[in-house]
RNA sequence: UGGGCUAUCGCCAAGCGGUAAGGCACUGGAUUUUGAUUCCAGCAUUCGCAGGUUCGAAUCCUGCUAGCCCAGCCA
């Protein structure tokens, strides 16, 4: 038996009702992209969602592209897509469908609407049918076609279909209610006119079903027992209903399970993150980002890039659960689910990332030894590695004060620190430049402390990583921070972008212990005390390294405000 | 001034008439060769507000308030 006391989501008590009353045996479900743009955080939501119910319920996920508009949709992102939600993980198995391939089982419906005498052929003009459609306060007004006959309908509706009219100039309307107080309902418009060649289908056809009319009708044909989407779709739903109850439960290929069900969920937003279209358009034209994967943005590309896990964001999906309420979740939490799941599957490994150069003076010059360290002090399987010492070293900027404050337990002139599974070292003197910065740092060590414990039970404060100077390996890191501050607005007031000007910071000499040499695209490892960090696929070559930092790891060591 | 939806800790989120789960964040304290991890402890007398029903209400009723969505031949 699981732990059963995690509570079920209001969705999935849905569809445990449905199954204990009957209505369904087989869970389907699906994700509906439209090829228009790449996928973002708040799609994996939803993905990893519909996937996981059919997952959890023994049932089926569908990929289906929803491409009844032809003229924002390409092949070039149905394919990005895909590999989004492939490396997601989430399995459409052999059901890789597309609205397209049902676009003559929706003509026939639309046929057999107008014959039942619930749709016809509209004269009107775009404009002329938001007149005619009325006000959120006040209803609309009848479409003068709307008394057409049926024959005409017909008639006309074919001709829509042959080419004889230009965009725009008819519209297949469903007869439904003007006067509703859900607009949804004032006979929508359910098929239009566009002389445009189809991604898929090409030239084939020059009418093309509207959402509302197409939806629910690919989800009766792919037999999807639950629809889920997101909450700005609910006013939908009772049209979505319509259209079943009109002809899309004769679509349905087994006729023992319930017609689909729509189900509205809230989408999910991050704070200080933005995912609109719109703003990530202007960042990349603005070059202020490197394109719709640059590691600071939040689409799959760019998490992938920057090197969180697909574990990860399942986790992170779990972690926030589904409801019907508007929130932002805290960018902490995505933090916290990276930190988890790298924490032991990652091997931990010396990088500095801002060097400054030390000395063991009393260490032989010219030689070098090999210390054995483990990969993972808290995974074993993860083996250990030979780290070379010798008599120059790098150690980080910040790991020496000349004169410390309080509760500074680093490298200071006469403290005792540890460096990192090598020696105690003791620092004697330093040099500086004109300017006072700090050039070298000289230090004797004991080397009775082998390994980083000294026999005599001495102890030590401080543990510092560390890296041999002659082995050490140049690297470029990208360390990330938020592009914009929402506290601050997203936009300024002349309409310009609010952008963090510490997004991004490069460090471009960066000394990494040898073994990190061979690293390919992808690869993750902890850097020692810094966070966690990812091979660029992008901009890595041979001989030039390029590490993304992921997420530095917690830390509740503060220098006290310098005055 | 129409319709739909939502309001529970700083952020998510359980709860479904029997007296406020959990996670993130945060704050201690222990352990620690990462100021990390791990561990232990703390963190809503109160559920948008006001009334009412009830022995008993976050849960039921009434009335407010706030936020989100809807007037594409987009999805």
């Amino acid at each position: 038996m699981e732990k059963e006391n995690v509570s079920r989501n209001f969705i999935e008590q849905i569809i445990d009702k449905d199954i204990e009353e009957g209505h369904c045996s087989a869970v389907c479900t699906r994700f509906p992209p439209e090829p228009n743009g790449y996928l973002h955080i708040g799609h994996a939501k939803s993905i990893l969602l519909n996937y996981g119910l059919a997952e959890k319920y023994h049932g089926k996920f569908n990929l289906r592209f929803d491409d009844t508009n032809p003229t924002k949709e390409k092949t070039e992102f149905v394919e990005a897509i895909e590999e989004d939600i492939r490396w997601l993980g989430a399995d459409w198995e052999d059901r890789l469908l597309f609205a397209s391939d049902y676009f003559d089982q929706m003509y026939e419906a639309a046929v057999t609407l107008i014959k039942k005498g619930k749709a016809y052929v509209s004269d009107l003009s775009a404009d002329e049918i938001r007149e005619y459609r009325g006000t959120l306060t006040e209803p609309g007004k009848e479409d003068p076609a709307a008394g057409r006959s049926i024959e005409e309908n017909l008639a006309l509706f074919s001709d829509m279909k042959d080419g004889t009219f230009a965009d725009g100039e008819k519209v297949l309307r469903a007869r439904i209610d003007m006067a509703s107080s859900n607009i949804n309902m004032r006979d929508p418009v359910i098929y239009r006119v566009a002389h445009m060649t189809h991604h898929r289908t090409g030239d084939k056809w020059c009418i093309y079903p509207m959402y509302d009319f197409a939806h629910p009708l690919e989800d009766a044909i792919e037999g999807i027992t639950h629809s889920i989407c997101t909450l700005e779709f609910e006013d939908h739903r009772p049209l979505y209903n319509w259209v079943i109850d009109e002809v899309g439960c004769e679509m349905t290929p087994d006729k023992t399970q319930m017609p689909p069900r729509q189900i509205e969920f809230a989408k999910l937003y991050l704070t200080n993150v933005v995912t609109g279209k719109r703003y990530i358009k202007r960042l990349v034209e603005e070059g202020i980002v490197d394109g719709w994967d640059d590691p600071r943005l939040v689409s799959i590309a760019a998490l992938r890039r920057r090197g969180f896990t697909p574990d990860s964001l399942k986790l992170f999906v779990e972690l926030c659960g589904v409801s019907k309420a508007n929130s932002s979740v805290d960018y902490a939490m995505l933090e916290y689910c990276i930190r988890e799941d790298l924490k032991l599957k990652a091997p931990r490994m010396m990088a500095v990332l801002d060097p400054v150069k030390v000395v063991i003076d009393n260490y032989p010059e010219g030689e070098t030894e090999y210390l054995t360290v483990p990969n993972n002090l808290e995974n074993e399987t993860l083996g250990s590695r030979r780290v070379p010492f010798s008599r120059e070293l790098y150690i980080e900027r910040e790991d020496f004060m000349e004169e410390p404050p309080k509760k500074y337990f680093r490298m200071f002139p006469g403290n005792e620190v540890r460096l990192m599974n090598a020696y105690f070292v003791t620092c004697n003197r330093f040099t500086k430049d004109e300017s006072g910065r700090v050039t070298e740092i000289h230090c004797t060590y004991d080397p009775a402390s082998k390994g980083g414990n000294s026999p005599d039970g001495r102890k030590v404060k401080g543990t510092i990583h560390w890296v041999s100077a002659a082995h050490a390996v140049s690297a470029e890191v990208r360390l990330y921070e938020n592009i914009v501050d929402e506290e601050k607005g997203v936009y300024n007031e002349d309409g310009s972008l609010n952008v963090n000007p510490n997004s991004l910071t490069v460090l471009s000499d960066c000394k990494l212990e040898e073994n990190l040499a061979g690293a390919g695209a992808y690869d993750r490892f902890q850097f020692v005390r810094q966070g966690f960090f990812c091979v660029d696929a992008k901009d890595s070559t041979e001989e030039h390294t390029v590490f993304n930092r992921i997420v530095s790891l917690k830390s509740s060591f503060k220098l006290p405000a310098a005055k």
